[in-house]
DNA sequence: CGAAGATAGGGTTGTCGAAA
DNA sequence: TTTCGACAACCCTATCTTCG
């Protein structure tokens, strides 16, 4: 069942480089609005017949939609809003240019909410990768060693030692940083942390 | 006010197991 | 096999909140 693939956020990315407000997408679609809008959050997963048709309107195939190869060719710039949501709904992980060919590198707009941790179990991949404290505080370990970053300081690592970002302090810390090779494909390969069932 | 997105409540449909 | 009730899922109408 296409475990991996977010079809909620397809349908937005879609909609929105194509202008189209979610009652707009509807009244093209013969569907209603709450019915595109429950699609991109997730909160249903679509009938084959209810997808057709908003695919269609768009237009799109089926087949481009879950293959996710979009743009004819590569665009130099993105809006706020195009970027692509790799978060887990408390931190946000936004991934620019998520869908480009042969990207070599992945940039994040990383945001922590006050208590945002990336788990107690480290993160290790391969790559390196690196990055501005752009506001706020991030306590980050990296192989044992702790520390607090502040607006202006910056970290780069090979990644493949065990690493973990957390915000310990009470305002939202932002942060930009880049890694490679890419790690975070969107559709594909996900970040998978700890997080014992902290809900609520 | 209108436009946009989210949400509450309900109708319809399909599936499953038990009984005839 | 067909029928019945329980249940879950999808998607509708109507309504709500937010923003300008």
């Amino acid at each position: 069942m296409e475990e991996g693939f977010d079809v909620g956020a397809r349908l937005r990315q879609l909609r929105q480089e194509r202008q189209l407000s979610q009652r707009e997408l509807a009244k093209r679609a013969q569907v209603t609005n709450s019915t595109i809008s429950l699609i991109e959050q997730n909160s249903v997963s679509p009938s084959v017949s209810s997808l057709k048709k908003i695919l269609d309107a768009l237009p799109v195939s089926i087949t481009a939609f879950f293959a996710g190869e979009e743009p004819s060719h590569p665009r130099p710039f993105y809006k706020a809003e195009e970027l692509t949501e790799i978060g887990d709904g408390v931190l946000s992980w936004r991934l620019v240019a998520a869908r480009r060919p042969d990207r070599r590198m992945s940039v994040l707009h990383e945001r922590y909410p006050p208590g945002a941790d990336s788990g107690e179990d480290m993160l290790e991949h391969d790559g390196e990768e690196g990055g501005v404290v752009i506001s706020g505080h991030i306590e980050i370990t990296v192989n044992g060693e702790v520390a607090v970053l502040s607006a202006g300081d910056a970290y780069y690592f090979d990644s493949r030692l065990p690493h973990r970002f957390r915000n310990a302090g009470d305002t939202e810390c932002m942060i930009v940083s880049a890694n490679t090779p890419p790690s975070f494909s969107d559709g594909g390969e996900v970040l998978h942390h700890g997080q014992s069932g902290t809900e609520g």
